[in-house]
DNA sequence: GCCGTTTTCGGCCCGACTGTTTTCAGTCG
């Protein structure tokens, strides 16, 4: 879906392609990212014009955005500029300099063309390209084309949310539930699933076509609609009938293998019925307690004797009791150290780690030892109003190159945690990427290993190192390993976390936000935990504030 | 195109990394 930022970044690339002035493109850009940083959903337009970067040109183009939903300029330059050839600069390592030279100077329009003649040698014979650009490009080709049919967690999630409240406007419809990928907490999905239960199929199908939504373009597959949501994630939702809907349920919140074997089971234990009002009561019959869909995988699950115990014990989303490393707006978050910690007492938390960038990731506004100062002066002043939740100083150091934290020991002593993350020199080697996380685990100020791996979802591998190595560096001094749950992230992986709990290292569910909205998707990061059967005692934001704290400060010593 | 002043033009331009080059251009966080 086309939003202001994307349309104005389309424009500088497209700008970008057609060889203009470069640093009119660098202004587009960042004004783009002025709008990007500010929370432009809650800000008038005037709001907006007064962002610094943002001036009377591209003030313009945001005026004719936000009164009809786009932008001349940018239908004008697609008609110049192939709609593939901008494809192309979405590739990994490619940027519009050198797909306008492959275009231009190769007649290469698309990424399949492009494709082809990496095949043949001929991107690596051109000038300025050599063969292990080649190769990369072939690898970025190879990522984007696997990442083209999956979606991340929290965009299927919306699509997924807003079409169960279209379904639910329906008389013929009783209720509606998310299934498959989602429910199971899959790392990305491929659809959005729903089932619909109700007796009047007909109706059903009537109400559809009527909708006026993606539902009516829709195609019927027996008693399966199918289609493709506004922002072109496929979806199917399945018709169930009373009887069979919690069965229905079952089979498409399971793995196969799973259910399969639930099915067998039942029939073993002679359950002749297929009715039951809900899931609950299907494990009733069969005198199991209830599976949650996440651990829905292994059927050997069924006949594990630890089941009761793994279950009582399982995290949910309701046993967190806090939320560390967020952002502000003393670094690259949209919203106050205030905003962050009222949306977070409203969602239940006792306590609130703010960890803004260190100074190292000048990027994203990294905070110099001044201003440090000045941000812990903040947080006291806010302590000191009683807010109802606590504001704990933490930071998200950077990791550098060397393993190294980013401030000299007196500084790293001022705060209450830290988040130690890597966010450069990604293409180390092996035993170097290990050797530098290891001694940031060693450093006696470290609280927590932030973002694992570093891999983006869809977007980008995480970098190379020893796991196990890194997993017993953290237990044997008691350090944390995040869970990041940011649905571009989900690192560490529920295997990796499986690995973790049972080397004996405690994981930190931590949202990474950078608003108050994102703040809410804690459950995305639960849902890893859960897969890996992990109980409320291997958390450790699971821990009251008093707890919680107490752990922190004894991991120094 | 934006900005700011020594203010209506001229400068803007982080820094590390990679791969291509033999000194630098392109990309990215």
């Amino acid at each position: 879906m086309e939003t202001l930022v994307s349309v104005l970044n389309d424009i500088a690339t497209l700008l970008e392609l057609g060889d203009e002035n470069p640093f009119k493109i660098r202004a587009i850009q960042s004004a783009a990212r002025a709008l990007d940083d500010a929370d432009i959903d809650s800000m008038s337009l005037n709001e907006m014009l007064a962002l610094p970067g943002v001036g009377k040109g591209t003030g313009e183009l945001i005026a004719e955005f936000l009164e009809t939903g786009s932008i001349a300029q940018y239908h004008q330059l697609l008609e110049q500029i192939p709609e593939s050839v901008l494809e192309m600069t979405r590739l990994r390592g490619l940027g519009a300099k050198k797909v306008r030279s492959l275009w231009k100077e190769l007649g290469i329009q698309s990424v399949n063309e492009l494709h082809t003649a990496c095949e043949i040698s001929r991107v690596a014979a051109f000038k300025g390209f050599g063969a292990k650009t080649q190769a990369n490009i072939l690898e970025a080709i190879a990522q984007y084309r696997s990442a083209q049919d999956r979606f991340h967690l929290h965009k299927a999630m919306r699509e997924a949310e807003r079409l169960c409240e279209v379904c639910r406007a329906f008389e013929s419809i009783q209720t509606v539930e998310i299934v498959g990928e989602l429910r199971q907490g899959e790392e990305t999905v491929s659809r959005i699933a729903l089932v619909v239960c109700g007796t009047d199929i007909l109706h059903f199908e009537q109400q559809c076509k009527e909708s006026g939504t993606e539902l009516a373009q829709g195609s019927w597959e027996a008693e399966t609609l199918c289609g493709t949501s506004t922002n072109d994630i496929p979806f199917t939702i399945q018709w169930a009938t009373p009887s069979v809907y919690a069965l229905c349920l079952h089979e498409q919140s399971s793995q196969a293998p799973f259910h399969e074997a639930f099915v067998h089971l039942r029939r073993e234990r002679g359950i002749a019925t297929i009715a039951a009002a809900s899931e609950a009561e299907l494990y009733e019959q069969s005198h199991l307690p209830l599976i949650p869909p996440e651990l829905r995988t292994n059927p050997e699950l069924l006949s594990d004797s630890r089941l009761p115990h793994t279950l009582e014990n399982l995290i949910s989303l309701s046993d967190i009791r806090g939320t560390v490393h967020v952002h502000s707006t003393w670094s690259d978050g949209k919203h106050s150290i205030r905003q962050m910690a009222e949306r977070a007492k409203a969602l239940g938390c006792e306590y609130i780690g703010i960890c803004d960038h260190s100074k190292t990731a000048v990027y994203a506004n990294g905070l110099s030892e001044e201003r440090l100062k000045r941000q812990h002066e903040e947080i006291d002043a806010l302590n000191a109003e009683n807010l109802g939740i606590r504001i704990l100083k933490g930071i998200e150091s950077d990791i550098l190159t060397d393993g190294s934290l980013d401030y000299p020991d007196s500084v790293l002593e001022t705060f209450d945690m830290v988040v130690a993350s890597v966010h450069s020199a990604f293409t180390l080697s092996h035993e170097q990427m290990t050797k530098r996380l290891i001694r940031a685990l060693e450093h006696p100020a470290t609280t927590i290993l932030g973002h694992p791996t570093g891999r983006l979802l869809l977007k980008r591998k995480g970098y190379t190192f020893d796991v196990d190595a890194i997993v017993e560096t953290a237990r044997k001094h008691g350090k944390v390993i995040e869970i990041n749950a940011n649905p571009y992230r989900l690192d560490f992986s529920t295997e990796n976390a499986a690995k973790a709990h049972t080397m004996g290292v405690m994981l930190s569910i931590n949202t990474d936000a950078h608003n108050c909205e994102d703040l809410a998707q804690m459950h995305y990061g639960v849902q890893v935990a859960r897969r890996a059967a992990l109980p409320r005692t291997a958390i450790l934001n699971t821990l009251g504030l008093d707890d919680f704290q107490q752990h922190i400060q004894s991991m120094r010593r």
